[in-house]
DNA sequence: TTGTCGTTGAATGTATACAAAACAGGTTGA
DNA sequence: TCAACCTGTTTTGTATACATTCAACGACAA
C-alpha cells in the first residue's frame, strides 16, 4: 500500500487511496477500475477492492454497471459550479440550525479562538509567508466544522461531507490568493458567528449561504484564469 | 429471496431487499446485520450480503464498526423533522435551477399532464374512494421528479434521493389525509409549474421550500397524532 | 460492403475456506 | 469480593477458485 497510515482494515486503506487519488485527479474522469489490474497494483486480494469500489460508487465518486464494472465518475465544470450552491444551502440550514439551537460551551470557545487566529493571521499576512495560507485554511476548517457540529444533525453533516469529497469542491482549499478576499470571507465569519450567538436564525442562514456563494465566485475566476492559461498553449 | 422482483445480481436484490425492511421499519433501529444469518435467511452466499451491507452503510440507512459488524441505524424523529428542512433546500435549489435553464418540451407536457390529473383527481375525490390517494400519489411523484430532471444536476439528484431514503421522508409517502390539505398542495404545485416556465428562479425556488414546508407540518401532526394514540395505550 | 451470428476472452459475480479480531465465560490471583 | 487474564466461541476480514455475463472479434452469407 502506498498511502503512509493504515487503516484498520484493508478494505478502508484501499477505500482511502483511491478517494484520495480521484480528488487529486490521478485517476482521471472515465479510467477504468479494474478489480484485478487495481489488486495486484495495491498488494491485496480482489474482495478488499471490491468492497472499496462499492463504497465510492455510493458515495458518487465512481460510476458502476452491472456486469461491466466500474470507472472513474465525469465531473462536468458547470456541476462543481451547482456543486457550491448545494453546499450554500446545506450550510446555510446548518447556520440556522446552530443559531436556533445554541452552542455549548467548547463550540464558542473553539468559534472565538479560530476568528483571533484568522485575525491574526491577516494582521501578519505578510510576514508569516507560505505558513499563511496553512493557517488560514486551518481557520476555516474549524469554523465551518464547528458550525456544522452546533447544528446537530447527522444526515446534513453527511451531505456536506459528500458535497465536499469531489475534485475542486472542498473547503480545505482555499481557490483565492488575494488577501482583499480573504480579508472579507473573514469579516463573514465574523457575522455568521454573531449571528449564531443572537439566536438569529435566518441572518446566519442568510450569511452563510452569500459567504459559501463568495467562495464559489472566487472559484469561477480562477477556473477562468486556469482555462484561458491552458487556451494559450492548447486552445483546442 | 421474498422479494417478488429480481434485480440483475444477486447483490443488488440483497440491497434491495434491506432497504425495503429497513425502511418499512420491518428491522428496526439497533437490529444487528449479520452477515452468516441473512445469507443463510436469504438463501445466497456472504459475498452479495457483505456488498449489500457496504452499499447500505454508504447511503446512510446502517452503521458500520470495524470488527464488528452492522446495525440499523437509529433514526431520532427530530433528524427526520430536519430531513423535511434539508429536503427542502434542496428541492428548492432544483426548483431555481429548472427555472434558471428552462424545461424541455417534454417536460413542459409532463408537468401539464400530471397537473390536470391532480385537478381531475381532486374534483373527483368522492366518487374515487381509494384509488384517489393512489393517483395523487403518483401525481406527486411525477411533478417532483421532472422538475428534479429539470435541474439537470447529478448530485443533487443523488441528495435529494438520500434524503427520501429515510423512514417516514418519502414523498412516496402522503401523510395528510385531508382534502383541504392537498388542495393547498396541488395548488403550489400550480404555482411552482408557473414560476418555472416565467423562468423566475427566485420565486420557483422559494415557493418550492414553502411547499416542502407545508409537508413537513402535515407529517409532524401526523406524528403527534400517533403518538398520542400510542400515549394511550403505553403511557411510558 | 454490410449485417448477423457464433466464438472467444476478459471482466465481474458468487461461493467458500481460512485468518484474525472481538466478545463472553470462567478461572486464578490478590 | 473484585479485578485481571486466559480461553473458547462467534463474527467479521481476506484470499481464492469457480461460474456467469458481456463485449469484441471474425467468419459467413446476403
Amino acid at each position: 500500500m502506498e498511502t503512509s497510515k493504515q487503516s484498520v482494515t484493508r478494505s478502508l486503506s484501499v477505500t482511502d487511496w483511491l478517494r484520495e487519488n480521484i480528488l487529486s485527479g490521478a485517476l482521471g474522469p472515465g479510467e477504468r477500475l479494474q478489480e484485478v489490474r487495481l489488486s495486484e497494483h495495491l498488494g491485496v486480494s480482489r474482495t478488499p477492492v471490491r468492497a472499496a469500489l462499492h463504497s465510492l460508487a455510493a458515495a458518487g465518486l465512481v460510476d458502476y454497471a452491472p456486469n461491466r464494472g466500474y470507472m472513474v465518475r465525469d465531473f462536468p465544470i458547470p456541476e462543481m459550479i451547482d456543486a457550491y450552491e448545494i453546499r450554500g444551502a446545506l450550510e446555510g440550514l446548518a447556520a440556522r440550525f446552530a443559531a436556533e439551537r445554541g452552542l455549548t460551551r467548547d463550540q464558542e470557545t473553539a468559534l472565538e479562538a479560530a476568528l483571533a487566529k484568522g485575525d491574526k493571521a491577516l494582521a501578519e499576512a505578510a510576514l508569516l509567508g507560505p505558513d499563511f495560507m496553512v493557517q488560514f485554511r486551518d481557520v476555516n476548517v474549524v469554523i465551518h466544522d464547528t458550525v456544522l457540529e452546533a447544528a446537530r444533525n447527522r444526515m446534513l453533516a453527511e451531505m456536506i461531507r459528500i458535497s465536499y469529497e469531489k475534485p475542486r469542491v472542498s473547503n480545505r482549499i482555499i481557490v483565492t490568493l488575494e488577501i482583499r478576499e480573504l480579508e472579507r470571507r473573514h469579516e463573514e465569519h465574523h457575522r455568521i458567528y454573531e449571528a449564531i450567538m443572537a439566536r438569529d436564525p435566518v441572518r446566519a442562514e442568510n450569511i452563510m449561504r452569500e459567504h459559501v456563494a463568495g467562495v464559489k465566485l472566487a472559484m469561477v475566476r480562477s477556473l477562468r484564469a486556469k482555462s484561458a492559461q491552458s487556451g494559450q498553449t492548447a486552445p483546442a
